[in-house]
DNA sequence: GTCTATAACAAGATAGAC
DNA sequence: GTCTATCTTGTTATAGAC
């Protein structure tokens, strides 16, 4: 189907050079067609930017979901770093996937800024919220040191973009390699 | 001087709608003169843009340096936060520079990609260097607890650069009040 | 230094043949 | 569905008067 490919591509080149800096032109170069069928699947640019966004979107609901689901057996600090990890490697196994997607959190196209950041803003939150019912279930079980769950989840989380962050700042494997002594410095402290 | 306030309605352009998105008429109906004119004060957009860049990361290294030798009779703790703190109000106290700021380390215009990347690269190289050795003498007078400092370091960083990241998405000041409760999750860790 | 006028071009989008 | 041809608009940038 060549709405999908138009979409796979899209995605590519957004990625790289944001909204503005795509022309369709390059879309369909890159896809082998010419410019005026892409209107032949979406009604604008506009447009194929929003589905490419729903479908990254849907992508990563998936992801997160599962994770959550499948790390539901295990210990605090276990499922804490799973989650952790999870997430990191789900934006590392397909960078044009996580350049996309913090661009368009961070930076979305000022004419679709409040179409897009409403959604986001809702994932965010209810993220919040299960990251900070699994930090007060550790405090009541005694794995998790006495204190605000919503305070070390949103701590968590910042930790979390901040790796994400520099990751894309970098080609190398380099913040991959160093996630468990990331891990490790925030589960324990850096105090003596 | 007329080439200073087209620097200054120029940041707050493409740190709102980035390169692509911005227009050299914009910025001059900002201004108050005609789009020809700008090109009295600059030979092109790519070199107006470049002035914005060279001018911001002048202040960030100026304002980088004043706090390190602002902490430096503090003890380790005392300066870490203070560092940490002072990074995040430097961002917030202009929204408009650090919305630029980010969205240029992050997502650079291709064509400019290498020039800018360069210098930044360097300057965040030096800053992990400066933030491991304090971390490294906390570690040799005790007052941080026995691991490698390097990746305190990073930790630190990354957790640096998560909040920046999410003050970015709120309007609100949430992030900057839950400061001292985020430090205290990372000194204190999450270990019970 | 600032303006008007204009060049030169690339962009999104549409019409209509096949 | 895809193409060629075209429209319209907006862009960077320059020429030359004041």
């Amino acid at each position: 189907m060549t709405a999908k490919r138009i979409l796979i591509v899209a995605l590519k080149h957004f990625s790289a050079k944001g909204y503005d800096g795509t022309s369709l032109a390059e879309i369909a170069g890159d896809v082998g067609i010419k410019k005026p069928s892409i209107y032949a699947h979406y009604k604008s640019k506009h447009d194929l930017f929003l589905a490419v966004v729903e479908e990254v979107a849907e992508d990563y609901r998936n992801y997160r979901q599962q994770v959550l689901l499948d790390t539901k057996t295990m210990n605090f600090e276990q499922r804490l770093y799973c989650i952790f990890e999870s997430m990191i490697i789900y934006f590392l196994q397909d960078r044009s996937k996580m350049a996309f997607w913090v661009r368009v959190w961070m930076f979305p196209p000022v004419e679709l800024r409040d179409t897009i950041l409403m959604p986001w803003k809702n994932l965010n939150t209810v993220f919040v919220s299960i990251i900070e019912n699994i930090f007060q279930e550790g405090i009541a079980k005694g794995e998790v040191r006495d204190g605000n769950a919503r305070d070390m989840a949103n701590t968590y989380l910042c930790l979390l973009d901040g790796i994400i962050t520099r990751v894309i700042l970098t080609d190398d494997d380099h913040y991959i390699n160093m996630l468990p002594q990331v891990w490790q410095c925030f589960w324990a402290g850096a105090k003596a």
